[in-house]
Parts: structure tokens; C-alpha cells; sequence
DNA sequence: TAGCCAATTGACAGCGTTGTCATTTTAACT
DNA sequence: AGTTAAAATGACAACGCTGTCAATTGGCTA
């Protein structure tokens, strides 16, 4: 029933640490022997035993995925991304949910490093943004990946960093609402701890600025990523019978615009006929509203996958320090029925 | 750095097979031994190696988490519930994401048994309903617990299943709505593959019998788990400005009543006054609903945390084959604001 | 063909823990 | 105090693999 790497070695003909170099996929083995191996490997169906290659290696064949999340689809998506990473590479995955706003966190995230023995780790924000644990992880020579919001030219002192560009995603989604002759666009802004909701803003205004229009403060409504804070903040930026002269809000997230969405719908206000709203992050969200939001697209998976091939490089090459890698991924703004152009 | 079982036995002067005791809660113990070592763990900070127990040991101490669920709220309570139970008793949770559908997932399924070394695993639905992957796993001779919808009274020939009364909620929310004066009421269904449906529709029916109330199958839509579909169903049964005369929708779960929630707002039909709607399962998405949801409250954090004490109890009692446990679960009604009195 | 270096392969110890079984200690009896 | 069984503890091998380093092989030059 069990078979070990001593089973298929006999089968070979060789010795149990030709058969390891062969399952690591080290150099020098010869053709013929790798064929040889890899012949009993399927033969027998062989699976490496995890435990012991963890135990033996001077690596380990696990990683951590840390995130303090309340969105279940962002959660989702990058477990899968990471995950399927993991599959091809025999790795394992450690999720580590966490809250950043508990004092024992740091503690516990630093038992469960030493109790897995892990190959490196992915942060995902906000936790990637917070020192401490960076400057712990540091400490502790552990490698790590951390995905955050940003521009690749503001590279400041950051490495192994995979930066999406709310920016640039903001910009794009702001021009493309002016090109629809809007100029009185609101914004429901997402938590202000987050650097997301500072870089969609900073893009948002640099749209304008580009396009001759100026900012108005009070078309901004500081919110949090939530349903309710987009039907709150719609409420209070179209209030007095849309007073402002709001023809498009942008929400920070899928989540608000839809909150927002629904807000207007109870207000009877046409979308996008009579007002144009959009999201961020082309989250299962954005399609569940009606009509279907205009949103940015965050390939979500595609970009924890990434972070996870990034981190397998790392740990694996840990003796050569690379270079200190910035990966950049700009969303991309998708268009559905929830903004038009803008009513005369 | 590294602290290994061998530093604590010398700290606490005793052997490193003690110690091993101590940290497993073995009994025989003298209670003056057990603190001795105790505080050389805390004073050490000592951390088990997974690895090497999981190598060393005749049972393991990973357990899988595998579903195949696109809601993603769903997922994380799952993982969330098991999680908790795995920190307490020092156990690793592998998550396992599949496709049902997919014709190589049972050998896919069978590698990562292999590979993990699994003290055992937790199965949800629908794969906790498919037979091969139950006769696979007895054969293996792998403990598993399933989650199932399904009602106490009738188990039969099925062990170490959590049931999920759906039945009983869709009773209780049915009564509560034939309590405020409906006749008419619709239902949306599910998709038809998944045992909730069937469940929900049958205690909706009981439910209607019990109060004299005939049921109706224009009034039943067999719809899928989407909001989509909640549109669509919604909009199918209030057809001809509500030729059927329905006063209340029962969506399969709460995305469906929220689209149905949406089709009724789009035609200017005012929840709760002129209809109520109600959910299954209390998803956060009952709450992103304006105004929200009244649904059945189904706590999937506990109900997979006691999935998980019940495997662990299972898995450390490998030898005297436990009594087939079924652990039966019956969901509360949550009174929220889309229902109400029937309209005069 | 011998000689030499690099490429390839193998022998063996050891990773940190637990299972087995032997040994010691304790408690409970004569 | 002496005996005995039970409880508590310890010594040591083993889990399945990889790191180290030594041994072998092959290819090439002289």
C-alpha cells in the first residue's frame, strides 16, 4: 500500500538518493537514469511523503497565505491562485486568517511560522503594509511575497512586492466617465487605512486634473469597503434631490457600488440613464447587481498565483539574494450597464 | 533558535519520551512531572515540529477540507470553523477546492490523500452526497465526516454525517409566513441536484398541508443557487402584474431571494408591504439586501467546527469502531424587514 | 592506452518526533 | 518490612526522506 522512495529505487535499480535528485528535478542525472526513475515512479505511483521531505530537507515544502479579509470572493481567489501554484510545485498551503487589529496576533502568526515550518509566506493587505510584521518576518530570515497597492514608479524601499495599480485602474475608470461627457463625479471612498482607497482617489483626481475639470471636495463621501457605506454614501452625495448635480459615483469597491446602486434604485434614479456608478475589483459582486456594474477588473488569481511562483523562486534560490523583484499588474477597466453617457 | 523535544526533557530533567507524553496528553503522568515539563515548554517556548510527528507518529495530524461551492461566503465559514478546532488541537487543515464534475478529480482527490497523510477528512456538499467518493474512502480506510442536508428521522445506513434540518427551516419560515396571513406563496427553487433543495421544498410543502393550505405547483420555480435565477423566478411568478397573486417568495437560499428582492423593486413593488421575501442560510448577503433579508440562520462556522471535533474524536479512536454518529442541526428563522402581514 | 577531471551516483547519518518494550518507582497489600 | 501489581518513566529504534561526502563512471586529452 505505501510505497517509499526505497520501493522504487530497487525498481530502478538505483540508490534511494538518485531517486530523490530525480523527484527534486536536480541537475546531473543522466537522461537515461531520469527515465529510468521516473519509469517506477508511475509504475508504483509514487507520492513523496511531505512530512518526511519536510523534516529531512533543509527546506520545507509549505507556505503560509496570511490575509485579515472580510471579503469572501477576495479570499477565495487568492487561496485558488496560490493553491493552484502549490499543486504543480508539491507544495503545501497553511491559510492563516488573522486579525490585524488583535494585540495577540503577532504572536500567534509568529508560532504558526515556527510550528510549520514554512518555505516563505503571502501577505495580503492590509497586513502587507503593516512594519511590524514585515520588520518581524525580516528578523526571522523568512521569506515572504507581499501584494500591495501601488505604482511600480514609487518603488520606494519595498521588494518582493506585487503592486496593483488602483491608480492607474481609477484613471482609466474616471476618463472613461468623463469621455461620456460626466464632470460632476462622485466618489464613495473605501476605509482610509487602506492604501487602495488613497491610490484610487489620487487616480480619480489625476483624471480630472488631466482633463481640465477641478476637484471638488464635497463630492467625496469617506466610507468603508461595504454595501451599506455605498447606500449611505450615495444617499448623502444625491440628497436634496441630487443638489450636487451627481451624474456618476464611483464606489471604492464592487461592494459599495452596489450599495450605491441600490441606493439610487430606491431613489428612482434610471441607471445608468440618469446616473452612472462603477466599482472596483470585478468581483462576483459586480455581476450580481442589476444592471451589472462597470468595474475594473483585479484578475485576483491570476496575481496571487503570481506572488506564489514568486515566492517558490525565492525560497528556492535563498542563498544568492535576488534582486529585489516588483512585479506590476494594472486592472482593467470593464464596461457593463451601469454607466452611460451622462444625461443632458 | 530552534527548540527540539530533547532541550525541554533536559531543562525539565526528564526523558525526551515524557515530555512527548506531556505535550500529547497522554494519561500517566504524575501531575508534579506534567507541570515540571509544562513550564520548561513555556520557558523554552517550545513548538512541536508537524512534521516530524506526522513522520514519526502512527496517526497524522492534517485534516482536508474539500468542497466544490462557488459561494464563497459558504467556503470561508467552513474553512473558518474547522480552522478554530485545528489551532486548539494542533492539527493542520489542508484545503482542497474540486470540481465534482471533473472526471479526473477522484484520482486527483486520491493523490492529495496519499501525498498529505490525513488523519481524515471533512466532506460538504454535494460531494459529501456522491457515493464513489464514499465507497473510495471507506476503502481506504480514511476517516471522513460529511455535512448533509437532511432530517434526523431519517437516517438510514448513513455514519458520522452533521445534518443540516433544512426541512425544518423551510417549515418554520413557511408557518412564520402563513402566520401573517400568506396564501400564496411562491417558491424559488435551488438547483435540483443538491439535497437542500429538495429538503427545503419538501417542508414548505409540509408546512402547507399542515395548515390547510393546498399547494400549488405554478407557484414553485425551479430555478438554480443565483441571483440570476432569483431575478428570473421572481419576475416568472409575478408575471401579468401578479396574475398568481403571490404575496410571498421563498428563495432556495439568500442570493436567489436577493435577485428576487431586485426583480420586485424593478417593478415597483414595494417589501415587505406588498411582498415578502425570505432566504436560506443567513450568508452576509441577507444583510447587503435593502431592506434585509429575513432568512434562516444556519451557523456553517459552528456546524464545521463540530464537523471537525467529530472527525478528531473519530480519528484518535481509530481502533474501537465508534457508534455511527449523526449530529443534527436545525437552522432559527431570522425575522428581518422583508417580510411582513400579507396585503388586504 | 593511460591519465585526468568532471559528471554522475551511492552509502550513510540524521532531521524531531513517537511506538515499543524494558526498567524503575509508587502504592497497596500481607 | 516484604511482596506484588500497577503506574510512571526511560532507552532506543524507526518513520521516509535529504544533505554530505566519498566512490564510481564516462569522456576527453595526450
Amino acid at each position: 500500500m505505501k510505497v517509499t522512495i526505497n520501493d522504487v529505487a530497487k525498481l530502478a535499480g538505483v540508490s534511494m538518493k538518485t531517486v530523490s535528485r530525480v523527484i527534486n528535478k536536480e541537475p546531473s542525472v543522466r537522461k537515461k537514469t531520469y527515465d529510468l526513475v521516473m519509469e517506477a515512479v508511475k509504475e508504483l505511483n509514487y507520492q513523496p511523503n511531505i512530512a518526511a521531505r519536510n523534516l529531512a530537507g533543509t527546506s520545507s515544502f509549505a507556505v503560509a497565505l496570511v490575509y485579515d479579509n472580510p471579503n469572501a470572493y477576495y479570499v477565495i481567489d487568492m487561496q485558488n491562485g496560490v493553491l493552484s501554484r502549490c499543486k504543480d510545485e508539491g507544495f503545501e498551503l497553511v491559510i492563516h486568517p488573522c486579525s490585524s487589529t488583535d494585540d495577540q496576533m503577532q504572536d500567534e502568526f509568529k508560532t504558526m511560522i515556527q510550528r510549520s515550518r514554512l518555505a516563505g509566506l503571502v501577505l495580503t493587505p492590509p497586513l502587507s503594509e503593516q512594519q511590524n510584521i514585515i520588520k518581524m518576518l525580516d528578523e526571522m530570515n523568512m521569506p515572504y511575497v507581499r501584494l500591495l497597492s501601488g505604482r511600480e514608479e514609487q518603488n520606494e524601499g519595498k521588494s518582493n512586492c506585487i503592486l496593483v495599480n488602483d491608480f492607474a485602474a481609477a484613471y482609466e475608470i474616471t476618463e472613461h466617465l468623463i469621455k461620456h461627457g460626466h464632470k460632476n463625479i462622485a466618489f464613495v471612498l473605501g476605509d482610509k487605512e487602506h492604501k487602495s482607497t488613497t491610490e484610487r482617489l489620487a487616480g480619480y483626481q489625476q483624471a480630472l486634473t488631466d482633463n481640465n475639470i477641478s476637484f471638488n471636495q464635497s463630492l467625496i463621501f469617506e466610507g468603508h469597503y461595504s454595501f451599506e457605506s455605498g447606500v449611505n454614501g450615495a444617499k448623502h452625495l444625491l440628497a436634496n434631490n441630487n443638489k450636487l448635480g451627481v451624474t456618476a459615483i464611483l464606489g471604492g469597491n464592487d461592494e459599495v457600488a452596489a450599495g450605491a446602486l441600490f441606493a439610487a434604485r430606491l431613489m428612482n434614479i434610471e441607471i445608468p440613464a440618469q446616473l452612472s456608478i462603477s466599482g472596483f475589483e470585478d468581483s462576483p459582486f459586480s455581476r450580481q447587481t442589476w444592471p451589472k456594474l462597470t468595474t475594473a477588473h483585479q484578475a485576483n488569481n491570476v496575481i496571487s498565483e503570481h506572488a506564489a511562483r514568486l515566492l517558490f523562486s525565492k525560497a528556492r534560490s535563498s542563498r544568492k539574494q535576488e534582486k529585489d523583484i516588483i512585479t506590476n499588474f494594472t486592472p482593467s477597466i470593464v464596461v457593463r450597464e451601469s454607466t452611460g453617457p451622462a444625461p443632458v
